[in-house]
RNA sequence: GGAGAGGUGGCCGAGUGGUUAAAGGCAGCAGACUGUAAAUCUGCCCGCGCAAGCGUACGCUGGUUCGAAUCCAGCCCUCUCCA
């Protein structure tokens, strides 16, 4: 990887974002001169977005504070075709109202992540429905779809991929990269964007933005793509057993989201906090270099810093006392999930209700594994009926879970 | 339009009349060990029910049969080749 001089290709580089770039030293050289603006599109598939796009998010944030502009874009017209990349099967079509409905659960997310002042670096939020909803064919064909090659296209991994496994492509997906690059030239035009920011399955579809914004108006545009974040098992991130990590606290409460950080592997701790945090480079270095059990610094600092962001000091606080209250002094913590019981129920039944099994039959099997306890004593009886007279009852499932019973 | 192949549980994938709620793998959950980590070993893994039991499930609809994921008919969808 080259030196690059700009505060923004440092920035990115140091922390961990940079995959690939298309032209790097011409980028760097236009980041010194003076503030970018560069977007990244999201998809209003969902009513929230899960930490699978916070590398981007993180990555808006970073050109803001390396001095740039950063533009949102929401897809809510290219959600109407659906992006093929990684995918075998295409997704069911969402209606109007739908995507309206998402847009306005994603909008709130960005708020806590970037700056929306008036200033040359502040954040813009656009909707491609705007320009992409209205396209006429025929017009739209003539001036776009002469500089795309089916030759080309079939070549890029997002259509390759499926064709060859034999999986079903329709034209319908087949447009979508080809509307991403119209919303790059688009952006270019409008706001003087000059940056597409992505994951690498991004790659193709940017490529192809860049090419058309230089062939139709000679306009020099660059991309950069993040390596995909996987977790050091493997895994694409942001799935735990209640299912995706949002970023809404509605869809997951700041505890579990906590909790989510607080549980990395010893060896994505480092390039998370570089990654996910704004703790400065020289204390992350320290942090992911403890040695042992004492690594469990570096996750609590992790989660802290995380929850923050997205939810503010105090819910990373209070979420910080529980955990350390639940799981270190064996009590219990206010911002635990809090069920009420009643003047009595099933305890399968409250196992369900609190969200920890997914259905009663699990969750009487895990009381037959013997993982179920209440105020630490293991249950055994599924048919038990749980009564709170006084004080919070403390149920808990594995060594991880844990909630609140109340009358 | 024609010929062939195919559509199985979150995913992959076996199963061609009955002991099949459906092999095996992945993912996931729990237990042991630990540090709320990883690795490893063990158990679990459609739902309702305390239970006996019941209900759903192998693209859809109907049929044959005591009995169908498995056989038959029609339909829908996908892939490959041909026109």
């Amino acid at each position: 990887m080259a030196e690059f001089r700009s505060d923004l290709l440092k920035l990115l580089n140091e922390r961990g974002y940079i995959h690939q770039v298309t032209d790097a030293q011409a980028l760097d050289a236009l980041a010194q001169k003076g503030p970018v603006t560069g977007y990244i599109g999201f998809d209003a598939t969902a009513p929230s977005l899960h930490v699978g796009s916070l590398v981007q998010i993180m990555m808006l944030r970073r050109m803001q504070q390396a001095g740039h502009r950063p533009v949102v874009l929401m897809g809510g017209g290219t959600t109407k075709v659906g992006d093929p990349s990684g995918k075998d099967e295409s997704r069911k079509l969402l209606t109007d109202s739908d995507i309206a409905a998402n847009i306005a659960g994603i909008r709130r997310v960005f708020e806590r992540f970037l700056d929306f002042g008036d200033g040359p670096t502040g954040a813009i939020l656009l909707d491609n429905a705007e320009w992409l909803d209205g396209l006429e064919y025929l017009p739209f064909l003539r001036e776009v779809g002469r500089h795309f090659t089916i030759n080309r296209m079939l070549t890029f991994d997002s259509v390759r991929l499926r064709l060859d496994r034999e999986q079903p492509l329709t034209f319908l997906e087949f447009n979508y990269m080809i509307l991403q690059a119209y919303d790059f030239l688009k952006l270019s035009r409008r706001v003087a964007c000059r940056l597409q920011l992505g994951g690498s399955d991004q790659w193709g579809n940017i490529v192809n933005g860049i090419e058309l914004t230089r062939r139709v108006d000679g306009t020099e545009v660059f991309g950069l793509t993040t390596p995909l974040i996987t977790t050091a098992t493997g895994e694409k991130m942001g799935k735990t057993a209640q299912g995706a990590v949002w970023l809404n606290a509605d869809q997951l409460s700041p505890y579990d989201y906590w909790q989510f950080w607080r549980n990395t592997d010893d060896s994505d701790v480092g390039r998370f906090l570089r990654l996910f945090t704004d703790v400065p480079l020289d204390k992350i270095a320290h942090l992911e270099s403890l040695p042992g059990a004492e690594i469990n610094e570096a996750k609590i600092a992790l989660a802290d810093a995380a929850t923050a962001m997205l939810h503010g000091e105090q819910a990373a606080r209070a979420a910080q006392e529980t955990a350390r209250a639940t799981f270190e002094q064996g009590g219990t913590g206010e911002d635990l999930p809090t069920l009420s019981v009643g003047d009595g129920m099933n305890i399968a039944h409250a196992l369900t209700a609190i969200g920890f099994t997914p259905s009663n039959k699990e969750a009487k099997r895990k009381i037959a594994e013997g993982a179920v306890r209440l105020n630490d004593d293991p249950v055994s009886d599924p048919g038990l009926i749980v009564q709170v007279s006084g004080d919070p009852v403390k149920l808990s499932l594995g060594r991880k879970r844990h909630g609140l019973l109340v009358r």
